[in-house]
DNA sequence: TTGTAAACCTACTAGTAAATAAGTAAATTA
DNA sequence: TAATTTACTTATTTACTAGTAGGTTTACAA
């Protein structure tokens, strides 16, 4: 069901919270596109939150496929491929979900919230594995504590899809480029 | 004129699109709190992007006064400075002011989004400026290219303000020790 | 063939948003 | 003292918001 009316619902509510926030965007703006009703979006996703909630189960499982995709490669690679999916990001003008989420922090409700939570302690675990291994392996210079690093990387290539937008293009690059950097021998 | 009711609403203004975001607050947000009528709001500023416009130079002119201050310290204090001011921010449970902007970048008028552009450019090249005399009087460590270095401790600070709120306090003072340990000798 | 449930639609409500028109009291200026 | 301006209020308007009640179509199962 890649296609179901639920399934586009949620990739362009995910489109619309990245891009201009959730407080920015209402049910028509779903609708209208998908060419439904407003009351369609209702009968998937009862209230607002519901979708938010969809949106974070959405990008767990998402991520959840990418880690196991990415099990067998090294953590060189592995960051590459992570920073480069940021770059993509930037590019299509959406901002990082988890600052889309944390922005909006305060609108969302108690059970989205701690969805949001599990999602985000996913991605730092994953990072701090990958900086581990990558030490381990002598393919990545010590920094500092794993989890500092990890957050590190996580918080600068974040910040840069949202910085980006007021400054330039370059500097995406720029911040990019110098994790690697940083991080590789 | 440090508390007229323009003064008021600009602070309370900001306080507000800092904690929960330009498209959740409204008007009445503003006037009640400050026991005014909606309409005073608008008196004030006519529209919300005037409201914005006003928030960004307000910050444009608040920054102007702490680089002059600052201005004879030396640089490793500057940057201590710099990083305690974020600290109370994140405390407040509100975010920077410009990563609060980039979020809500596409509901910002022309003349709003010129004006953060311009305060952005601002905070960077202080920042290159400081970094650059610090490394001149041997204080920091070389890294790399030192806008590079600017804008990775600009967001590295700034997007911890903003994953604090999903994962933990504590996150929030690794990252500042981890930028303070990477520069100083 | 009938029953049922999924996936909608039509039509609506109640509330809130930003914004405006017109009026007023008090202070400032000519 | 008269005229004007500042800083509001009262009272609306227009537009949109999330959300709902109830009806319709389609497909599939009993």
């Amino acid at each position: 069901m890649a296609n179901s009316t639920r399934e586009k619902i949620i990739q362009l509510g995910d489109d619309l919270l990245r891009r201009q926030g959730f407080n920015a965007f209402s049910y028509a703006d779903i609708s209208k596109p998908l060419q439904i009703k407003n009351a369609a979006v209702h009968y998937h996703f009862p209230s607002k939150q519901d979708l938010a909630f969809a949106i974070a189960q959405w990008h767990k499982d998402i991520f959840d496929r990418f880690s196991h995709k990415m099990a067998t490669k090294e953590p060189k690679d592995r960051l590459k491929t992570f920073l480069n999916f940021y770059h993509s990001i930037h590019l299509s003008e959406k901002v990082d979900i988890i600052s889309a989420f944390a922005t909006d922090w305060y609108s969302l409700g108690p059970n989205v919230q701690t969805e949001v939570q599990e999602f985000t302690e996913l991605v730092i675990e994953w990072l701090t594995e990958l900086i581990q291994e990558g030490l381990d392996l002598g393919q990545f210079r010590k920094i500092q504590n794993t989890r500092t690093t990890a957050l590190r990387v996580l918080s600068s290539i974040f910040a840069s899809t949202q910085l980006v937008r007021i400054t330039s293009d370059q500097d995406f690059t720029r911040v990019k480029n110098s994790i690697l950097e940083e991080l590789l021998n």
